[in-house]
DNA sequence: ATAATTCTTGAAAGCGCTTTCAATTTGATG
DNA sequence: CATCAAATTGAAAGCGCTTTCAAGAATTAT
């Protein structure tokens, strides 16, 4: 028999231990009352006088009773569940967002679901079905490869939250901050600290962001009256050894430059080893802004100037706006702004050098 | 009404939208056979016909059906997910190591749920709660803080991994990393480079691993017919301002010293920045080794000269034991050993400086 | 050929919860 | 004090799946 195992309703587990749940049912019958009027009480569905209200309370109380997530999204109610499709649970900059993720969802009584889509659209696509098997009550996106229309089109079955893109749709809410003026404020930076040639590491093309970030530094070199140098820019990926790369490949082309912004920390912090690499000093020879503010950023050698992209803040407002979605009112969040953070990276350039 | 919404069995979403999940049962009777039939197949329950079986599958495949696993879970079989406790999703050690979990569960068809304790023993008990509330199929904990008690009476309802410490007991695998090799190897590395004044920047003293780091720092200096001398070694607390304000510490105690050992890698990178805002060199003036081989390490000016502790393959080691605990297997796996990895940030010793 | 056994298969009972639907109670009204 | 609407509550039907239980089919033994 599968029931009745050790205690009532046990539970046999697959080596056959077990443990006995407390049900919604226990409550109701410890309470006197009806399972109907425990659930409508959990779930606020409908007015129960104040009586039966405490008793059950208390019941609740007395037995440690917690509602079973599983059975509850079952019966079509919520499975206060959020999915999350993350490219890498790993990344310093992703990491931070999903805890910034958890973080606003716990006090609401949710939990997240991280899945990892690896920068590839079929394991995105795969990673929301998973989810949505799973029930989750809604699904945020961090920056994914995935379309615009098949996000639109999830959205038409469960609340969705995006980050990294502007769209409008049904049911989605897209989170995007502002990359453009990130990319001016770090060139503006360098340039008002008298640099002339600043090299630029973009990011991977696919990101919308990184060609955003590229169009600022554009835009700042427009709007200081200098010539956009294309033999400057060098394509990057995103991460360290990009940038690593990035700098061996300037410095072979010969062009000159004092400065360098990359798309991202990730990429400045490569670049700076790979300036050390070839004895070149930051700030002293060569002047360094990144993109992001990871943690890391302020314990590099020297500590890192960049543009702040408060991650976790993102990742706290993309929740946040998932819950208000839920409740079935419109996100109110609002996105930071970027903002430069100076440290020793960057330094008035006095005299020419390199 | 709620089933019939717009399709069959159609599930009414929060926002009134719809999508039509295809279920068992529809398999069944476009394979014509009996639900039951159908489960058995998809679980293996069962011998079944080969026709039956093949109908089913093509059903299947030609349905795009995909178990609902809040139902399987209700219904008491397997939930296909893991649960897993960690202590700080945006850690950089234990993002790597989840991500490891994630890639070993992933072809199993398994799915980690991670939540975070926050080193915190009364929040990690909650996640537990959560997770069990969940019908996870196993809870994997990443050096947690929990009781070793509290983990035996855990691994009495469902299989149990744990990492971080040795211990024995049913239902239960401990997967635990040689920290005081580790400890010992980085510590034989500086002496023979030639150093006499080594200090030590400690870990968390809750934690086992950091002590053990500590025990493998002296087991050292003893080989080698050194003193331990206890003002050397200052407290840390693992991130990186305990390094920065360890270096601080040391150098107003006026101790002499040539190179640091610091118990983990973002440590002797806060190590690194104290030096440097103190005007010394890495490694000129001083050498550094860290512990556990962060991915930034490797891109730290100078690139860190460490003790790997490879978290990833640590993660899919332990998601590889639970899923041969939940097979009722015993784990077989092995834990790799430490390893020094040396890189610039550490050097022979040849003149007397500081 | 018939009886005894083993396999395969389907019917049905849950798992713990939500949610109609209908019954019962209460209150308001004439 | 009778009558009807509103409010509170309970009974019962699922949600999609697993798992007995027992019946029917196929196999083997007598």
């Amino acid at each position: 028999m599968k029931t009745k195992n050790v205690a009532p309703n046990g539970v046999k587990t697959a080596a056959g231990r077990s443990y006995a749940p407390v049900t919604l049912d226990m409550v109701a019958a410890a309470a006197g009352v009806s399972p109907s009027t425990v659930s409508r009480i959990l779930n606020g569905t409908a007015v129960v006088s104040a009586l039966k209200k405490k008793a059950v309370d208390d019941a609740i109380a007395r037995l440690g009773f917690v509602p079973n997530p599983m059975a509850r999204g079952l019966a079509g109610g919520r499975t206060l569940s959020i999915g999350v499709v993350t490219q890498a649970i790993d990344s310093p900059f992703y990491g931070v967002a999903l805890s910034g993720i958890e973080d606003a969802l716990d006090p609401a009584g949710y939990s997240p679901l991280f899945v990892s889509g690896h920068w590839d659209a079929v394991a995105e696509a795969r990673c929301i079905e998973v989810l949505r098997s799973r029930r989750v009550d809604g699904i945020i996106v961090l920056t994914g490869r995935l379309s615009d229309q098949a996000l639109k089109t999830c959205a038409k079955a469960l609340p969705v939250v995006v980050t990294g893109r502007s769209l409008k749709a049904p049911g989605l809410f897209a989170l995007n901050f502002d990359n453009f003026t990130g990319g001016l404020l770090a060139t503006q930076h360098l340039i008002k600290l008298g640099h002339r040639r600043i090299a630029f590491i973009t990011g991977d093309p696919a990101h919308p962001d990184a060609n955003e970030r590229l169009r600022g530094y554009r835009a700042a070199l427009e709007e200081a009256g200098m010539p956009f140098d294309p033999a400057l820019v060098v394509p990057g990926e995103y991460h360290e050894v990009s940038g690593s790369k990035a700098v061996d490949h300037l410095l072979a082309s010969g062009q000159k430059f004092t400065a360098i912004f990359a798309a991202n920390d990730q990429m400045a912090l490569g670049a700076a080893l790979g300036l050390h690499r070839h004895a070149l000093r930051v700030p002293q020879d060569v002047s360094l802004v990144g993109f992001d503010d990871l943690p890391t950023a302020l314990y590099a050698v020297p500590p890192l100037s960049t543009i702040r992209h408060p991650a976790y803040e993102l990742g706290r407002l993309a929740a946040l706006a998932m819950l208000q979605l839920i409740a079935g009112e419109k996100p109110t969040v609002t996105v930071p702004l970027p903002q430069l953070i100076e440290r020793q990276s960057s330094r008035r350039l006095d005299a020419p050098s390199t």
